[in-house]
DNA sequence: CACTGGCACTCCTGGACAGGGAGTGCCAAA
DNA sequence: TTTGGCACTCCCTGTCCAGGAGTGCCAGTG
């Protein structure tokens, strides 16, 4: 494949993407200095076609970009525009104002979601990699506690807890003390099998206490496991006048689904830094039309994804940088947090 | 003002909220048994016109009814048809299975979008009215403490507490201490007064660390209160073919803006079991073409307000019904875990 | 051999226009 | 007060036509 044929596809990228109108060959060989006159454009769109890398949405119109096409030009020829030094700034000052782990998480969402014009969508830190920092246990009435598990990443669990019989703060004390010696330090992956024999390490009087505690803890280690996700920018969908086909319906239930955002980010179990999917390399039907970009974050190891998600015909140079650019300043402050 | 007009009033907007078109004349004579023939009706129509009840889109078009038209169908007309016996099943089963105060919110909001079609936005309890139950205080670094704080509605609010010097072991246990004593049991809307005093309360060589925690625990009664709210159900906004009149992007962005959210719940300050607010008594301004239905809910006093926004062409009996028990049900839910 | 200008062809788009239909307002009669 | 009749208005749909943009192909040129 020619350079020039390479030059023509990125004019046609390009341009479609700023002006979401099928591109001619005079206009690319009018706007982009290619030096040659547009019946030669009209040669290597023709070769292109063929290829499959742009198509024609009816003859006698302009070609637009196919989701081969946008692969090749996101995989040759898109380079990367950093964020301005300004846009850099303004991203700092916004997260580090966060007052906590959840905080952090809306401000990253937003953030995105204006920096990109898309909708963003950002995972809570996961637990399974995180690991127990601290465990209380806050007796409500006797028969009953409020069980709060701090972890590493700062998240913070609670769970109410009913209890067989009737506690004494010292009781309490003890069960405190238990579960912190057993599973402070502890990674939440290991926690189940810790857990299940805990019971058996308490007086013998707290057994029945001990393991209705037990259950409840694995419970919450267990079951909210990486389950949520929080999403920004909903109304960017909107933008470019309506981009999906249909009506937004289906992708606006799609983003209320979290089982279908977990999908769209979670797969990229791969540890790779960065993930483009376009159009049918995505896994959900719904969203074969769009482009999801994706990237791992954590502080030293991935504890969680964020991306967005847009038309195939996006920005992909400025969505890319801006992506991985507040991944990494989220994994700079948990890393910070740590 | 007939009884007839008010039942041909009923007629239209009956008619047009199921089938979304202007109602005429001859439809309301022959579906709703009237008795009377499609001229008198004409004349009615042009009475209700004239009062300003219905309205014309256009010349030789049917009716449909004006925002003081729905008015007054809801005042006087609409008989609210009670949710069935198996939905009210369904609501209790689904809210019961709640596992924390955050889960009823999230599972409340979803409730309420499924069951009217709508968008659903629910507040979380506000801690204004809220006492503390308990605040606990683990050490992270000798510098970094963790403040949890448990209110009686079961929220939990956690922050991180920068201090000034190295803390033992013991001097965290003083200041547990001190700030529950001080703190327990009263209500947060009192709170900010007692934390005034409370690092003069404190052994000398922690005051400094007192006041740290102070302007924290400060922070976190004052700033976040009653700021979150969760919604869901926006794909509902594409039902019945777009019913805003422009796009949905005014309302989409409006309803990621907690502020506006707020003002949308929160102006029903007045304790009215439930408040409707259509077209242009909603004080949001994209929101004049909606129709919002609110209800407060809490144990005992209200703690915080649900409601739904959807269409001025909406079942309103239907979505009263439902606002109404879904409120009441989250209601005996919080006062159960009182 | 690659590039270029010219030309006929295709197909979308928007405006103009007419016919059909639904609904109204008004009037005279019961 | 109600009713049937009738003329009128306006929207909606489909058709037609001209304009425009872009293409493919071909023959000519360096």
């Amino acid at each position: 494949m020619d350079d020039r044929k390479l030059e023509v596809l990125r004019a046609i990228v390009e341009d479609y993407v700023a002006t979401q109108e099928p591109v001619g060959s005079k206009a690319v060989s009018q706007r982009h200095a290619l030096g040659v006159s547009a019946a030669t454009v009209r040669n290597d769109m023709a070769y292109l076609e063929e290829a499959g890398y742009i198509q024609q949405p009816h003859t006698s119109a302009g070609r637009i970009p196919t989701a081969k096409g946008y692969r090749l030009f996101v995989d040759r020829l898109g380079k990367i525009k950093p964020l301005s030094a300004a846009e850099r700034r303004a991203v700092h000052r916004f997260l580090s104002e966060a007052i906590d782990l959840d905080d952090v998480v809306t401000r990253t969402v937003r953030l995105l979601a204006q920096l990109t014009h898309q909708v963003a969508v950002v995972q809570y830190p996961s637990l399974n990699r995180s690991s127990v920092r601290h465990l209380e246990l806050v007796s409500l009435t006797p028969t009953r506690l409020m069980l709060v598990m701090i972890t590493d990443t700062g998240r913070v669990e609670q769970r109410y807890v009913e209890v067989p019989a009737e506690l004494t703060e010292d009781d309490v004390l003890d069960l405190r003390r238990l579960v912190n010696e057993q599973l402070q330090g502890k990674a939440l992956a290991d926690a189940p099998r810790i857990i299940a024999g805990l019971a058996g390490l308490a007086r013998p009087e707290l057994r029945a206490t001990a393991s209705a505690l037990a259950r409840v803890l694995l419970e919450s280690v267990v079951a909210r496991t990486e389950e949520r996700v929080a999403v920004a920018g909903a109304a960017n969908l909107t933008r470019n006048g309506n981009f999906f086909a249909g009506s937004l319906r289906p992708i606006l239930e799609a983003l209320e689904e979290e089982v279908v955002l977990m999908q769209l980010l979670g797969r990229a179990d791969s540890n790779a830094l960065l993930t483009v999917r376009i159009g049918d390399e995505n896994e959900v039907a719904d969203f074969r039309e769009a482009t999801v970009v994706t990237a791992g974050y954590g502080p030293g190891s991935v504890v969680g994804h964020m991306g967005v998600l847009g038309p195939t015909r996006m920005d992909y140079p400025g969505t890319i940088a801006a992506v991985r650019a507040v991944a990494r300043y989220v994994s700079e402050i948990l890393e910070q947090n740590r």
